[in-house]
DNA sequence: GCAGAATTCTACAACGATGCAAACCGGTGC
DNA sequence: GCACCGGTTTGCATCGTTGTAGAATTCTGC
């Protein structure tokens, strides 16, 4: 089997307890026994045991980060950030996927399996109001997104609510008025879909364009065949519209695609932007208008905050909220005028 | 704190062996006495310590895979197939990227993270034969997608050589006959690329098609941009070609992107075939003809394969060679004729 | 050359769980 | 009435590490 410390201790011919030191970097111990036991330990090859090291000392140095789905660009890209970032402070990440499901968040969070993290960052999709108490959890917790329920608890977001009406009020200024929205989801109280909507009631409003009901589109998961059915759906309905806001890109592509197939012009026709600014959005034929709702920081951020939660020893701090700064990023599917 | 065996045993009366005993289903334990530990486990809201279970009993149930970034959606998908089939055994995914430098992948192999888990799910990129032996690891190992060297070790993949040869020779029964290729990497021995770029000249050969190197173009990375990038090389070379083949979805829509601001047709002056199946492949305009490796399969083999090796007691198994089926997905990029 | 203060090293007890083996307990069989 | 037998429960050692406290060694100043 792997090599113990005390192993490495016998080889060099000191105590384990002497190795433990020159691990962990304590000061007093002599260079020569220092070298001694580095080299004892590059002869056996010895590497620590991190179960035990995290039994006994409390910390495991990995984060669970939990998100929808992998297979959603938007949560895989932000995966892969937080897991870059995690990297830089030498943590470890453990994924899990909820499925944007209720039961499964809920059950995660009162998982043994998050025994093994020292703190959780949690994107909730399906959790409400009624499960906030659910939150009260003995370890550190952070909500990366939006929230879906009024609970003190750190959280890292978006501006919701004005990076939607910016992306509004850029079609507005290019001369649209009939604004189609996918990605409405009734169920929800607090989300992103929500708050999206409210951003772009207020474009409207202070544009005194009348909210139209007509052209409002419901995707409770927001795949790229949930764009399509949306637009489908639109079609469907055979009312005017000159624009299109998905709510995030990935719709947004579904819905272009069959607007396409339909035979509307993109963007001469009908102007279409995302939210998200995916990777492929700047390949898409056309290329897609969308908001950088600032990912690179949310996921830095979310970090960076569940890193100060689990670090914290004193009384504990007042939850954190954190907002990310958004862009407009001009392309094809929509140009500014 | 949180509660730990001897708190429920003190509360329940009981010793905490007989905890223990009740939380591991060990059969000879009186009814009554279980009802009350779980009585009492329920009103203290114990968990176990998974790692505290872990260091005792050499398990963590926790498996690491490692692929290159989740930034590619391919790799994104996959990792969201491994998850998903790892959480219905039960087990915890710790995700890894290596961003397909060889460096990581060799630091990873000898990384003491892995000390926390069972076992290792690694997708290659950067390693060469040269680095073979960094294989020899003292816990199970599974390679997933194409391996760059030759080593006795478990390995789960796609028929990479056929696939390639399908989707070629599926494109010259359409009538084409100047296939560009993209995604050939040459510093590379043994990896997907070569097979793919095999593939494709078994089909030319096999249809006294002539070669033509100034078709091919490289890419390290398959990115969308570096398909773009490729594209543009290709346009700037000046060859005429009514065909492309992306070594992946990826670059293939990256290069349908340029093909199209050239001014060029899909796929009536230049058909374009991709290699993953990617979700987005079916709502990119034009839709792209692909070929599906597998994926599902892929993920579920090579976890159910790592999961054989580590419950393997005996003697050490030969190592297994898993081969996934391909098809090719007909969509409007390159119809059959 | 020696006391006293640093410095360096070691011993022992945890962390919270599981495995083993022994102890217990009530009932049988003789 | 006693040995014996399952089924049931328990005690102890142990996994590999770190924290604390104290022992051993070296260094300093006189």
């Amino acid at each position: 089997m792997a090599a113990t410390l005390r192993d490495v201790a016998k080889l060099a011919g000191v105590s384990f307890k002497t190795v433990s030191n020159v691990i962990n970097d304590y000061p007093h111990v002599r260079p020569a026994t220092r070298e001694k036991v580095e080299r004892a330990i590059a002869e056996l090859g010895y590497k620590p045991n991190l179960n035990a090291r995290s039994l006994r000392s409390g910390r495991t140095d990995t984060v669970a980060l939990a998100v929808p789905e992998l297979n959603l660009s938007y949560f895989a890209e932000l995966a892969g950030m937080v897991i870059a970032a995690a990297e830089e402070s030498g943590l470890t990440v453990v994924v899990e996927q909820t499925g944007g499901d209720r039961d499964r968040e809920l059950a995660l969070l009162r998982s043994p399996r998050l025994s093994m993290t020292d703190g959780l960052i949690l994107s909730p999709l399906g959790m409400g109001q009624e499960d906030a108490d659910a939150l009260e959890v003995p370890f550190p917790l952070v909500l990366l997104g939006e929230r879906t329920f009024d609970w003190p608890c750190d959280h890292v977001t978006m501006r919701n609510v004005e990076a939607a009406r910016a992306a509004t009020e850029y079609l507005l200024a290019s001369g649209r008025r009939r604004i189609a929205v996918i990605g409405e989801y009734e169920g929800e109280v607090m989300g992103s879909a929500r708050l999206r909507l409210r951003g772009y009631r207020e474009a409207l409003a202070a544009h005194d364009v009348p909210y139209d009901a007509s052209l409002v589109v419901r995707a409770t998961l927001w795949h790229r065949a949930d764009g399509a059915r949306a637009m489908h759906e639109l079609l469907d309905r055979d009312v005017p519209f000159d624009a299109v806001f998905g709510f995030n890109d990935t719709m947004a592509l579904g819905a272009m695609r069959v607007l396409q197939e339909a035979g509307r012009r993109v963007p001469e026709d009908v102007a279409v932007i995302g939210f998200d600014d995916l990777d492929e959005a700047a390949y898409s034929i056309p290329s897609l208008t969308t908001v950088d709702p600032g990912r690179e920081w949310l996921a830095r951020t979310a970090l960076e905050t569940l890193l100060a939660r689990i670090a914290e020893t004193g009384p504990k701090q007042p939850p954190r909220t954190e907002l990310a700064d958004f862009t407009i990023v001009e392309r094809e599917s929509a140009p500014k005028n």
